[in-house]
DNA sequence: GAGTGGTCTAGACCACCGA
DNA sequence: CGGTGGTCTAGACCACTCC
């Protein structure tokens, strides 16, 4: 027991559609027969299918049911806050993170300006080798006040399960900004990219439940290689 | 009176934190101060305040209250369904559309595998001018058994007021994939590319309420002028 | 402790869909 | 018409924050 039955059914669901145990265009119980199978209220049964709904697993038709989306094919990047170890384990290809920076140093202007903190942040500079090209280049900046340490062996797995289970942050939200830009010169000592003259450029900002930034990622992509998909809702 | 309070307290709020009339980090009403002020129940409140949530307006903090967060800067296209039109009368800048193409063309194979549909499908081939540049060209297909007639006069001005108004679509959520590819003759004709070698392509899948399919995009951009943003949620 | 948001309930009326 | 989802109500208990 205890503790967020809605989340509960939406996670059943996802994971049933996402798996092709629910196949497109089924017919989900109604909302009554979900409050008689689980014995809660409608309300919260309502709950868990506008989180299925909003995030792309099923539509729902008024006056005729909640229905499944074909989400398999593509949404695995379903827009939104997914770090590159999640990423590479549902793309199932080799892959490795090496890691060319972890340190503490004093922001520049621009730096500063982005993560408005303290003296000094910590900068992680890492490139994602995915298939033996290195085609990603991540550059973080993580305000000291809120992570006090880092390591190699840290930012070489996963900074994200350290930040979330270790330190116990809770990430709230994330804005970020997609363009294009000429490669600089540390784009090419750190990628292999080959003779394009233009990376992806993705900027993120992370911030926590009470709304502080606490992290600035400078994410740039090798051309042919970048994708993106993002989901959205008009009204429902 | 009529319908949706919550909706009507969530555009109330989004105009007034848009308008810069509520600065960011003032605190809003209580959600026990809304209900007296409303006069309605405590769920409908938080209907109109989790939208706000969702869309980037407002953070909320479990035991102070929600706070307005520095939207105004950045987050004109949060993501999402925004067309030519209303992303111009946001920016202010002199813009207009060149229609090259609209007719009624048998797909090709590829169409006919994005969009699934008859025998003929609508074309429509239009540029975007900014600043006297045509830096953006759209590839429109519809599927005419939804859209029946379109003319020149309504491609250069909205598609989307037409559809919308007109002929009452809903549309419900669409799908956009991002990627960067190289360009074509097609791109060097209709745009004003200089001499980039690659665009950056948007495939848009639009869908109705009841999860058909009916226009497919291809919005092809110049990469120095392309930008995307996005808000996300991880938790709530 | 008082005030806040997070979850949940058991009702209600409505608009829409299909037969 | 019965079944569906969309909105709304008036309560309840909890966990959290701040004093």
């Amino acid at each position: 027991m205890r503790e967020n039955i809605y989340l509960t059914i939406y996670r059943d669901y996802a994971d049933k559609i996402q798996s092709g145990q629910l196949k497109p265009q089924t017919k989900l119980p109604s909302e009554s027969e979900l409050m008689e199978e689980y014995g809660i209220s409608r309300e919260t049964v309502r709950k868990a299918l506008n989180l299925l709904s909003q995030n792309g697993y099923i539509q729902k038709i008024k006056g005729k049911g909640s229905f499944v989306l074909d989400v398999g094919r593509l949404n695995f990047p379903v827009s939104g806050l997914v770090s590159f170890k999640e990423l590479t384990k549902t793309l199932g290809k080799p892959s490795r993170t090496i890691v060319y920076e972890t340190e503490l140093i004093k922001p520049d202007h621009y730096i500063k300006q982005h993560l408005q903190c303290s003296e000094t942040v910590w900068k992680v500079v890492r490139a994602r080798e995915i298939e033996g090209e290195r085609i990603i280049l991540d550059k973080d900046y993580f305000d000291p006040n809120i992570v006090p340490m880092l390591t190699k062996e840290i930012t070489g797995d996963s900074i994200y399960d350290y930040l979330e289970h270790e330190l116990k942050l809770k990430i709230s939200f994330a804005k970020k900004e997609i363009s294009v830009e000429q490669s600089i010169d540390e784009d090419r000592k750190y990628m292999d990219l080959h003779d394009y003259l233009h990376v992806v450029v993705v900027r993120n900002y992370v911030y926590l439940e009470d709304a502080t930034l606490f992290q600035y990622t400078e994410s740039r992509h090798r051309l042919d290689k970048f994708r993106f998909i993002d989901f959205a809702r008009r009204g429902n």
